[in-house]
DNA sequence: TTAGGATTTG
């Protein structure tokens, strides 16, 4: 352990410190957290005795004052220092020196209670990589001048025609061979890398670690491996690595001019601006020494019945059974060759359902089995992936009059076969990257007939929402029976016809509007032909507040057809609530079949009603009778569903009406008979929407106006059912992909698949879409 | 402990 001057300087502020390295405040330091490339820096202000622990390890202990906060009882902090690092401090030290340490183990502190200090103190050994920077006041020096010093382990490099069996070394070399980190038959995970150096020597190493993260981060043949403290031994008469308890490692890119940037997990790590020099030396040796072109291929360019390396993204992964797992993954490309669907069951994949089907013609299907299964099991949708030595078999089924291709990651680690995730500021990812986003899928959508072979029939794998989706798509070939005596029309004949008439067409969806789809929800009056807003929910929180006011009149409780409850709110307000069962033959109903009115409720407590009783009606008291709320409010809530009145067209009549129904021998509470009987003109969800289609003849502006379902979607419920709102947004997106010929304010769907890919960028002509369901009014408009 | 490079056989 050299102790070593490292230069003279007249200010403090000129901190000759690896540039790696960041300040970390004394207040911020806690067990537990990530101290990676910080140090701690302070004025040494009591030191102890340098002894020798129970082992004869070197220990000496030191007081630092911090600068910065100099009341806070966490600025004065124990350091204790082991072995060789102990003895050196020792020498120099004096107190008033400035004392920086990284790589520094924080532990809670035993004494804190008694000393005063820091609830952590720090540990500073060579083993954890510590390094120690002092000001100090050589006796050489003159009174303006400090010297700055190091007690850093020096390391020495052995290179790899000199190693000694039974030795712990530190070394560098170019990897020639890796396998990814595995699970291994043990507790840890394990990685193989053979490195070789100017020597041309080889050395095989084998690295446990139970955490991945924690050996090298190895992309590709050719990166660079730095190891400290790893154990040398002799196997089968050759020289071999293994991890020894202070390994750690650092790896770089091995091309000529990268930059130099080490890859670590490690929580320090000394890496001084000297040692770029090494990197580079070894990456232009490299360069003409090792053959680096590996097994890498695109899709494009798979070789059957070879072994290949691919850098993809993870689109979708199932499971198979036990001992195989799949993984969709697409690099952009197209395999030119029929590739293998694995049949799974649709609620086992995992995967952005709108992407899976887009990218449906792009993606391929690998089967990883046995000890690859867990780890494929954790990977990220959407995470960047490298996986090693894929064996692309060729393989014909029984009704195929040509073979196809199967991608298998076999079981076992050969030749490196394995699954390594890339993080997103890998060069290779960035390219890739780069590349999807640049992707045109219509070329891929326009190549159906190339596409993969569906060995388990058509879409077995998608959910029943996308099955469905499907079949809606068939429809006018298989269903459409109502219009079989109407041919398909072109749009430009529509547009150079008179109206109305009525036409079958079969276009494509250029657009739509509303994007927002809630906004395609409206209330229509179809006796005054109006159409409004469904009203805010704020709106019916205003309107129960009001009429919360008033208080129940407890004259109008308990009648003939109802039976009356009320208490007060235990709360400043001493809220008054009422609520009115209506009762059947003068017994009360099951919750789920009664209709209860309700006064005084909040928003909150209405809700909660509607979800245990059929009919909740919010009324007011007046002096002589109950009766309806403004017809801003909904007068009936069912399940998730509001229903309002026009306020036009409805002629409210005396609550009480409502009592014939209650009569009924089982009455239905429809909603419709209820408005009836109150004198309610129901007002009706409808979907209104404008479609452009298109041809290749000529646009069409195509407007819904559809009471009650699209695509099996209820106008009533989108608005309160999650479900729902994803099922329409993903039959938009599957009739009109985003990101095609749409406004920038349209794009929303696209920006949130962003998040995880790419921009979807769908310049897609998606295969031609019939419009024509039965339900569905389409009045056609010539666009101008 | 595990694996110790050197393709599964699904």
């Amino acid at each position: 352990m050299p102790v070593q001057l490292l230069k003279i300087v007249k200010e403090q502020s000129e901190t000759p410190l690896p540039s790696h390295l960041q300040k970390e405040d004394l207040k911020h330091l806690q067990e537990g957290s990530d101290h990676t490339n910080k140090y701690i820096q302070g004025i040494v202000v009591l030191s102890y005795p340098l002894t020798k622990l129970g082992d004869g390890t070197d220990f000496f202990k030191i007081v630092l004052q911090g600068v910065d906060d100099l009341c806070s009882r966490d600025n004065s902090i124990n350091i204790l220092i082991y072995g060789k690092m102990a003895e050196d401090c020792a020498k120099i030290i004096r107190h008033g020196d400035t004392f920086i340490v990284a790589g520094f183990k924080v532990i809670k502190s035993p004494t804190a209670r008694e000393d005063g200090r820091h609830g952590c103190h720090l540990e500073v050994s060579e083993e954890d990589g510590s390094a120690i920077y002092i000001y100090t006041k050589p006796r050489t020096a003159t009174a303006s001048e400090t010297a700055f010093v190091s007690i850093a382990p020096k390391y020495v490099y052995t290179p790899l025609n000199q190693l000694k069996d039974g030795t712990i070394v530190n070394l560098y070399g170019v990897v020639k061979f890796f396998k990814p980190p595995y699970v291994s038959k043990g507790t840890d995970y394990c990685s193989v890398v053979t490195l070789v150096d100017p020597s041309n020597v080889k050395l095989t190493c084998t690295l446990f670690n139970g955490n991945p993260d924690s050996l090298p981060k190895i992309y590709k043949v050719g990166d660079i491996a730095r190891f400290h403290r790893i154990k040398i031994r002799e196997y089968n008469g050759q020289m071999q690595g293994i991890t020894s308890g202070g390994f750690a490692s650092l790896t770089f890119d091995g091309t000529v001019g990268a930059p130099v940037v080490p890859r670590t997990s490690s929580k320090v790590y000394t890496f001084m601006d000297e040692e770029h020099k090494t990197i580079e030396e070894l990456r232009v040796w490299a360069a003409s020494n090792i053959s680096i072109s590996g097994p890498a291929a695109k899709l494009s360019s798979v070789q059957p019945m070879l072994f290949f390396d691919l850098t993809c993204q993870l689109v979708g992964k199932a499971k198979v059974d036990g001992s195989s797992f799949l993984l969709k993954v697409w690099d952009g490309t197209k395999c030119p060759y029929p590739t293998w669907r694995v049949p799974v069951e649709a609620k086992d994949l995992e995967g952005e359902r709108v992407l899976l089907y887009q990218l449906r013609n792009l993606m391929v299907d690998i089967l990883v089995y046995d000890n690859h299964v867990q780890l494929a099991k954790s990977l990220k949708i959407g995470s960047f992936l490298r996986i090693y030595s894929i064996h692309a078999k060729q393989a014909s089924a029984d009704n195929e009059d040509v073979s196809h291709i199967e991608f298998h990651l076999h079981g076992g680690t050969c030749y490196g076969r394995g699954i390594g995730v890339l993080p997103e500021n890998n060069p290779d990812v960035k390219e890739l990257k780069t590349f999807l986003e640049s992707v045109d899928l219509a070329d891929s959508q326009n190549m159906e007939s190339m596409s993969s072979v569906e060995l388990d029939g058509t879409f077995s794998d998608f959910t029943d929402l996308e099955s469905h989706l499907q079949r809606c798509q068939q429809l006018p070939v298989t269903v459409l029976t109502d219009h079989q005596d109407l041919n398909n029309t072109e749009l430009k004949t529509i547009m150079n016809s008179t109206a109305p008439q009525q036409y079958r067409i079969r276009a494509k969806l250029r657009t739509y509007k509303p994007q927002k789809l809630h906004q395609s929800v409206k209330l229509h009056c179809s006796k005054c032909n109006s159409l409004q807003e469904v009203p805010d929910g704020d709106v019916f929180d205003f309107i129960l507040q009001r009429s919360a006011m008033t208080a129940p009149n407890p004259e109008l409780h308990n009648s003939s057809w109802y039976d009356s409850v009320m208490w007060t709110t235990q709360d400043q307000k001493q809220r008054k609530i009422a609520i009115h069962f209506v009762k059947h033959d003068e017994m009360l109903r099951q919750p789920e079949d009664t209709l209860l009115m309700i006064e005084g409720g909040t928003l909150k407590e209405v809700w909660k009603l509607t979800k245990r009783f059929k009919c909740v009606i919010p009324v007011r008291s007046t002096e002589v009778d109950l009766e309806l709320l403004d017809l801003s409010a909904p007068f009936l809530l069912q399940g998730n569903v509001k229903y309002y009145g026009c306020k036009q067209c409805s002629a409210p009549k005396p609550i009480e009406s409502l009592s014939s129904m209650a009569a009924e021998e089982r009455p239905s509470w429809d909603p419709t008979e209820i408005a009836q009987v109150l004198g309610i003109e129901l007002l009706q969800y409808v979907f209104i929407m404008k479609f452009t289609l298109v041809d290749g003849t000529g646009a069409l502006n195509a407007y819904l106006f559809d009471y009650e379902k699209f695509f099996q979607i209820p106008a009533s419920e989108i608005l309160t059912n999650n479900f729902l709102q994803k099922k329409m947004q993903m039959t938009m997106n599957m009739l009109c992909p985003p990101g095609r010929k749409l406004g920038p304010k349209a794009r929303s769907n696209e920006d949130c698949l962003a998040d995880k890919f790419p921009k979807a960028k769908c310049e897609c002509q998606n295969p031609p879409v019939y419009l024509s369901q039965p339900t569905w009014t389409l009045t056609g408009e010539k666009e101008l």
